[in-house]
DNA sequence: CTGAAAGCGCTTACAG
DNA sequence: CTGAAAGCGCTTACAG
């Protein structure tokens, strides 16, 4: 069938012109390099008649970018991080950038190689979700003044533009709203991980129950091993809820720990209602539709998005280094 | 900082070596080209000493490859084809494959257009959830021999491998499964999409009600257009269970529907129980967590993923053509 | 055992 | 107004 691609080569010959001209003309600087209208013409025909699309590899092994961005992300499947990869492709796909997703695993090693091929691949810019241990590599990406911003998780070392929620205070209003509603025996259930997105969780908790004079009790922490399988999850959350029967209120400061959460409680048959409430972190249908409604700490998707293309367009359209910034939105308390 | 990355030249100046001898030992070829391990020793060394990593692109315009698989689907925020990318990349990354995601968001044009991208850009392989209105350019793929691997809708009139799931017994199974039960009026919400995959779910429901001396009726059959806003849905769906107040089951042919159909009967506080049974398509944790637990028609992900890597990399290592398979495998009906 | 050279398909500074 | 030529960083057939 079709046997091979024309190239500009093969255009340029059957125009009887030189490929200069067709690159002028591909490129839009046919009007500047004063091409005559008659020969962007009969260029532009044969270029549709042959079917001829320019070769991006060696476009890009030419000009050095791609007009590709990587999103580096924990695990594309879950849902906060699915959202923002399906508003961001849309958002770049408008300005002629595509979007290369991959999953991290939380794992600095397979972090390190992913980037290390992107820049073999001459990625032009990278949205990442940033595993500790990768500092470095990010760094340098910065340093070779490649466009990056870090989104969801906060590296502090790194001097590189951040796109992040309040996480503090998203769950020092959760724990102030279950005070304020008088439970008295709130638990946090967490990951162990220590990330500062995940430990301001831990901070908004604690400043709450402190500024609502209630003691912070050890034993109502629950911190689970990041990656664990969820069963093991469920039965620490059991064990949490069978030997602190006071508890009143629970935080759950994960989408994922929460869904383990309402396992846990279906399975020892205690019910969510005003005297076991729960907030969960990062909403979805299965709240929204679980008996009770499940209230829930809500990023804002978009607005998430949209700075983060923002900040990243700045990058890649000025010439100069742009000093980077650190923004941060607020959390949506969805009480139901 | 960092100036520029070195080249293959950089390497082969330090060593004081040709190029012919790096490329060589890059691409393991060194033994078999006779080079002496002294030489082979010291480039090496020098080549981690520099950092050097080969770049992709200038390799991908040489030899035409570029160990990028495509792989192209509705959503990737649905979970289901979250979950088969999340699979399919760890696989893939195995054998030494990236995999670039993209949402064709059911768009004939835009999935042209993302092809024509990919193309450019010599990706070696395409997985792809199609769209009608593709079958012309995912024909012309197959016929220049690149890897085609067709999952989860069927397009009759290409001949490309097919990886999917056996929609009509799913569903036939599902709606036998309420008969046997004693449920009389059968409700089914589907998609008002003319495809196989959709059509088929539909064809097995009608068979059962057939087979259970059931009649047909076009009321209880409720056909939501594609894309229509989730209120729209539930209003549809709010519609359908008060005018028709007999109905004692109901099928949802997706996961969506089926999330709008919970949220329209929680609206009009309608409980599913003996005298109102729901079966979903496709699993989730919001299924699992309701009240009480819904049944649903689960894909099996992990088999669907590792039918698409076989067949994929068997055409990938073969220099001759191989026919396309057309590979059916079973749903799971998980009654609750 | 190793190297010089062609060529993949582009872009662009330079020349006329 | 247009073209010849260099060069991006590789791989590989060919030569010795």
């Amino acid at each position: 069938m079709s046997t091979k691609a024309p190239s500009i080569k093969d255009i340029a010959k059957i125009a009887n012109v030189s490929i200069t001209t067709v690159s002028f003309i591909i490129n839009g600087k046919a009007v500047e390099k004063n091409i005559s209208t008659a020969v962007i013409k009969r260029v532009e025909e044969i270029i549709i008649a042959q079917g001829y699309k320019p070769n991006q590899v060696a476009r890009s092994l030419r000009t050095g970018n791609s007009k590709i961005i990587a999103l580096m992300v924990e695990d594309i499947s879950n849902p906060f991080f699915a959202g923002i990869a399906r508003l961001i492709e849309e958002k770049a796909y408008k300005k002629g950038y595509k979007i290369i997703y991959s999953s991290t695993e939380n794992d600095a090693a397979r972090t390190n190689e992913l980037i290390q091929l992107f820049k073999s691949r001459q990625v032009d810019a990278y949205i990442i979700s940033p595993v500790q241990g990768t500092e470095k590599i990010i760094q340098e990406l910065s340093d070779e003044k490649k466009p990056v911003v870090l989104f969801d998780r906060y590296l502090p070392s790194i001097s590189a533009n951040y796109v992040g929620v309040d996480h503090f205070k998203a769950s020092y209003d959760a724990t102030a709203g279950f005070a304020n509603l008088n439970q008295k025996h709130i638990a946090l259930v967490t990951v162990d991980l220590e990330v500062e997105q995940i430990t301001d969780r831990h901070a908004g908790y604690q400043q709450a129950l402190a500024d609502h004079h209630l003691t912070y009790r050890e034993e109502l922490v629950l911190k689970v091993p990041f990656n664990q399988p969820r069963e093991e999850t469920i039965a620490q959350l059991v064990e949490l809820f069978k030997t602190n029967v006071t508890i009143d209120a629970v935080l759950f400061a994960t989408n994922y720990l929460a869904i383990s959460g309402l396992s846990a409680l279906r399975s020892i048959n205690k019910v969510v209602n005003d005297s076991f409430r729960v907030i969960a972190y990062d909403d979805g249908d299965v709240f929204k539709l679980h008996s009770p409604q499940i209230s829930a700490v809500s990023q804002p998707l978009e607005e998430i998005a949209d700075q983060i293309i923002s900040l990243l367009f700045l990058q890649l359209s000025s010439t100069t280094a742009v000093p980077p910034e650190k923004i941060i939105l607020p959390a949506k308390l969805i009480i139901r």
